[in-house]
DNA sequence: ATAATGTATGTCAAATAACTACAAAAAGGC
DNA sequence: GCCTTTTTGTAGTTATTTGACATACATTAT
């Protein structure tokens, strides 16, 4: 719907050649210095040209626009800065600015990246599993274990018997008790913790749904009945997961979301209640 | 030259609460569907929300421009790129994929609106404090409970001491007999939990730096010894805390890369061992 | 060479949009 | 409940954009 027909800038630059002389000038104008462009009037623009304000309205509508706002607006949009969410490695030498800047902006790549990745239909299907679950179970280990924790505390406010285990042996019996109906939740950057793929195996044996948050290909993710697939971040990660647990952060936030909407309208009360029981521990707000 | 203050539609969701009624009205319009906005004319927008032109010109000089035409230009470049990171609630009748959607871009628009409140001296100065610490104690409650353990867990590779609460009864004992050259990291979104902030209180007592990683203004941000300051997000986290963490999550990663970064080049060299010491829990890599 | 045609550009007026000053209404404090 | 302050709207003013039309210039045909 964005009708995002490209840089106009470029077209400008591109059309210099077809346009007659008055034209030109205008463009002329407006390439020297499209920041300040934006903010002139026709007439001022014009004056600065030496064309009349028609002439600059024709121009714009040369390039398929209703007037001269419009075609401001659309150079504004072309010289809006495009976001420098780059992925950057920290240098030993980094400023505190600049590896907080390159920490920040890796963070929001990885995000980016991992939303674009996304399949809805899988998601649906994840909700699906979750919202009908008699049980749900996060297991994670090592650094995904903070993960399963927050998706127990998540969950656990969806009205849902839901428990969280960083332990692999209670995981490995969780694994073996399950029953069909239940749904353990395994969270591992790398799918490639041994212990968490045989547990994957004896949930799904045990007839639980075992829905994986991981890599791709990974030995787990061919064990689990359902993938969410976490996109492997490359370089940022070397030495500590960062990007990829926030990943799943969001990845569990989407499916708390998506089960609290099938719950219905109704159920905003209940959690209203729930988040209200805290007040008493709190001072006042202001 | 390019005055790129933050994404103007960002600003706008941040400050919906300081409004007023009648702009208040002004601004959900322009954020149910900023991309029509921009092509409406004062007298339009102000029709659309039911309140007078002026209110609007009003509105839009509440933004540091100086009238309605430059408003609308920067929300345009806000809008650019195709990219719209803009926080939209999530509503009872989303699909998979529109939810999904909101839920990454309001991740996305968080983190980078926290970004751009930092103060990197006030970074300098926490790490200072950390890669100094004799022991650190990350204390978190509830939602924050899964963070002070990830960070817990990523400290600990740096090769200090550190312990992570979630029990206010053992956050007290362990305020209470910290000394000098402890540093008690408190965690909380609020920042109104009557518990830590008087277990804050109690760890400076003993002597123990406390940071806050925290709204800025709340009761227990007065009594940390240094405030990193999560900015807070009003509508999104209504009732759940989603970005609130994650903002968190790599303030924390931002730390301890800081306090990596200390140690100097050769430390480097002990992160992979550490990591490779889980090399023979795992299946091979390919 | 000159008339005829078409294109390019400008002038001016009408319409539209944005802003200002002031007045009315609403909210808040005493 | 009255006064003060804040919020919001009305009406008039100014600025901006656009459209209709006219003129100038170039091109081609006679």
């Amino acid at each position: 719907m964005n009708d995002n027909r490209g840089n106009l800038l470029e077209e400008i630059r591109q059309r210099l050649e077809t346009l007659n002389k008055s034209e030109r000038k205008v463009a002329t104008v407006i390439m020297r210095d499209p920041n300040s462009a934006i903010r002139l009037t026709i007439t001022a623009l014009a004056q600065e040209a030496g064309v009349s304000e028609p002439t600059v309205n024709r121009f714009c509508r040369g390039f398929d626009e209703r007037g001269y706002p419009d075609f401001k607006l659309r150079l504004a949009q072309s010289l809006a800065g495009g976001m420098p969410y780059v992925t950057r490695n920290v240098e030993f030498d980094d400023s505190t600015e600049e590896y907080t800047d390159k920490i920040f902006s890796s963070t929001i790549a990885a995000i980016d990246s991992a939303r674009k990745t996304l399949r809805p239909p899988v998601i649906t299907r994840a909700v699906d599993y979750l919202s009908q679950a008699k049980q749900i179970f996060f297991f994670g280990m090592g650094a995904s274990g903070p993960v399963a924790l927050d998706a127990q505390h998540k969950f656990f406010r969806l009205n849902i018997p839901v428990m969280a285990y960083e332990d692999a042996l209670m995981q490995r019996m969780v694994a073996a008790g399950a029953h069909t109906g239940d749904v353990i939740v395994i969270i591992s950057y790398t799918g490639r913790t041994r212990e968490l793929v045989e547990i994957a195996g004896i949930g799904r044996e045990s007839g639980a749904t075992v829905i994986g948050i991981t890599t791709e290909h990974s030995p787990l993710a061919k064990e689990c009945t359902l993938l969410l697939s976490v996109p492997s971040q490359e370089d940022t990660d070397i030495y500590m997961p960062m990007t990829s647990r926030l990943i799943q952060l969001t990845m569990l936030d989407v499916l708390a979301t998506g089960v609290t909407l099938r719950r219905g309208v109704d159920f905003q009360r209940y959690l209203k209640r729930i988040k209200d029981s805290l007040a008493p521990t709190r001072f006042a707000n202001e």
